[in-house]
DNA sequence: CCATCATACCGTAATGATTACGATTTGTAA
DNA sequence: TTACAAATCGTAATCATTACGGTATGATGG
């Protein structure tokens, strides 16, 4: 998903495009990794001076929920990031910057079959640490 | 890790083993998964009227912080059960009722041969859905 | 280009989980 | 039994998130 399908997307199920919600969408793509409302909303202050707490989660939401972004959950605060719409996979998730890097590795088929009378809903796997960079810094 | 153990690794560390203490383990080994601090707090209500949030809290995290427990989040709100000392696994979780049920499968080998680079501080790999007996209910 | 109106936004208050803290009580070891 | 550190209480504070009435604004049809 980029900026571009994005707004696509919006205009397609009818949402209006203002400035703030392409400042988001750019500020995600650039972005590239998990970020939070509050690092999302100081951003936006830069440019927008009082911007509301409302619009910032009113739009994470409405994102989210079109599937624009996913979500996850890190102490305690949710985290946004670009939705990766290709094939399955998961993240590794750098403790220090939020940056993530795709893991191929999926060892639902396993699992399926060791929970065999158990329904599935969902999963949730990712690797959490230090990338390189953050590594020598 | 069972009751008994735990008292005994309270005492070991110099800690106190009050009334209170003492139900929060029975609480968590009756519980066998995942509870949050209010189900624990709604628990001893009935013991000790009056309890504090802080007691339930600080002993939440001593346990916690001394291995007794083990804590994962979901849906924004922290869920504790007594802390599985053998060897390494990973949980399926009862969206209904928090009941665990351990998965032998782990993939973190594959995973670290495919980040050579990265620092790997951590993971997380949990299962949700329906368990055998809250799908029929 | 302008009017209209639903949608978006602001300002701020409310909620829910969690943390913090001074004062009081209570295990525990001598 | 005493003394003291640790545990607890009562309550206030904090932090992320949600809610809402009133105002502003993007998009569409004329």
């Amino acid at each position: 998903m980029n900026v571009n399908e994005a707004i696509d997307l919006l205009k397609d199920k009818g949402y209006k495009t203002t400035g703030k919600r392409k400042d988001i969408l750019n500020f995600f793509e650039k972005a590239d990794g998990y970020r939070t409302a509050k690092d999302l909303l100081q951003h936006l202050e830069a440019t927008y001076e009082g911007i509301s707490f409302d619009t910032v989660y009113r739009n994470l939401h409405l994102y989210d929920e079109v599937g624009i972004l996913e979500t996850t959950e890190l102490n305690g605060e949710k985290h946004f990031r670009l939705n990766c719409t290709h094939h399955h996979h998961h993240h590794f998730i750098c403790n220090a910057c939020g940056t993530t890097k795709e893991i191929a590795v999926c060892p639902m088929d396993e699992v399926r079959q060791a929970l065999g009378n158990y329904d599935i809903e969902g999963h949730k796997f990712e690797i959490y640490g230090l990338c390189p960079s953050c590594q020598s810094a």
